[in-house]
DNA sequence: ATCGTACATTCCTGTGTTGACATGTCGCTA
DNA sequence: TAGCGACATGTCAACACAGGAATGTACGAT
């Protein structure tokens, strides 16, 4: 929040709006947390009411103190690497659902890779130009962060899909052998 | 949990240990949850204490409920996308801090990812070989993602550490040819 | 003139998460 | 045999988060 107050000015309801609009995909945040959020800054210092609109309208703007807390956090902090994935913790559980099914669930992540990744395109296609020189150059290396992972998402779901498979041929080998085995 | 316990009893103990050793980094948890949570999936009748131990040990096993379950989720409760990145997050404010600053930041991200990618590499060699060969492979499955998402972040910060390297190039044209205007 | 929609904030409930604290047992070894 | 370290479980307070309900205002179109 802080740093988009840095870009100007905004109430909490325009906050919610760009979270919905644009930052919905590294930051989800409800209305909730969002007003909630802004008393506590204000009450902090790092933000202020800078002028009251119509319907109760409050708009924010940042402070030094803020501006400062939000440089501070960008270079100082060190950035946590976001652990928990459900989708990868199937993963590990696989083996409990069959080599079809594990197989189908690798699939299904691979389509939905190609799937968000088409969808990244699009955004690209919808906001290139816009903004100046350095704005227009940090959005662009956020979307090809959201373009190179879901394409490596793909290729690892094809990839491991390919392995599930071999291991189902592997598999069905075996079984003939043993069942020629018994015949004789 | 129920994915735990599908591979064999266990009590909250020796589940703690598995998430710290070996799951902690797709699904870390506290031994706080931990224990709730098997408190309350033994009233939903999803697992069962099967023995008791010594120092008051209670020994948890799957039940069939639980294995119902736990097939239901693997196969058909669509996986949710991890979003939520501080680490992106950052860059999309990062022209608060200046190109220099800016530059440093991916950097030292390209530089955690190759540290990352070798720690998953050191992972491999010592599990490699280990378990039958459904668990082996899915092991082995989830470890090739986290592979190919620290290169991928690599080769991604590399990148955008070249972008913002190219504009502060053009910055200091602009301002040396400024600069001659101004002389003459 | 009025009615729907977008604007705008606040509060509430339930759940997930963390970290700290409390408590106690068993096995080994100096 | 005293004590340490690993084993083992349980509880609590604080905070983050999601979703929704409640409330009201201003603007634009018919």
């Amino acid at each position: 929040m802080l740093g988009l107050l840095s870009a100007g000015p905004a109430s909490g309801y325009d906050l919610l709006k760009t979270f919905e609009l644009s930052l919905e995909n590294v930051w989800p945040a409800t209305q909730s947390q969002l007003y909630a959020e802004l008393g506590r800054l204000a009450k902090e210092g790092l933000v202020r009411v800078a002028a009251e609109g119509p319907r109760g309208r409050k708009e924010y703007e940042i402070t030094e103190e803020g501006r400062a807390e939000l440089r501070h956090w960008l270079v100082e902090v060190p950035p946590t690497m976001t652990r928990r994935s459900d989708m990868l913790l199937r993963v590990f559980f696989l083996d409990q659902v069959g080599t079809g099914a594990a197989r189908g669930y690798l699939e299904r992540l691979a389509e939905r890779a190609v799937h968000e990744h088409d969808q990244l395109l699009g955004i690209r296609e919808f906001v290139i130009g816009q903004g100046d020189d350095a704005l227009r150059l940090y959005g662009d290396i956020a979307l090809e962060w959201g373009l190179r992972l879901t394409a490596a998402q793909r290729d690892w779901a094809e990839w491991a899909a390919g392995r599930v498979a071999a291991l189902e041929q592997e598999k069905a080998l075996e079984h003939e052998k043993a069942g020629q085995a018994v015949a004789e």
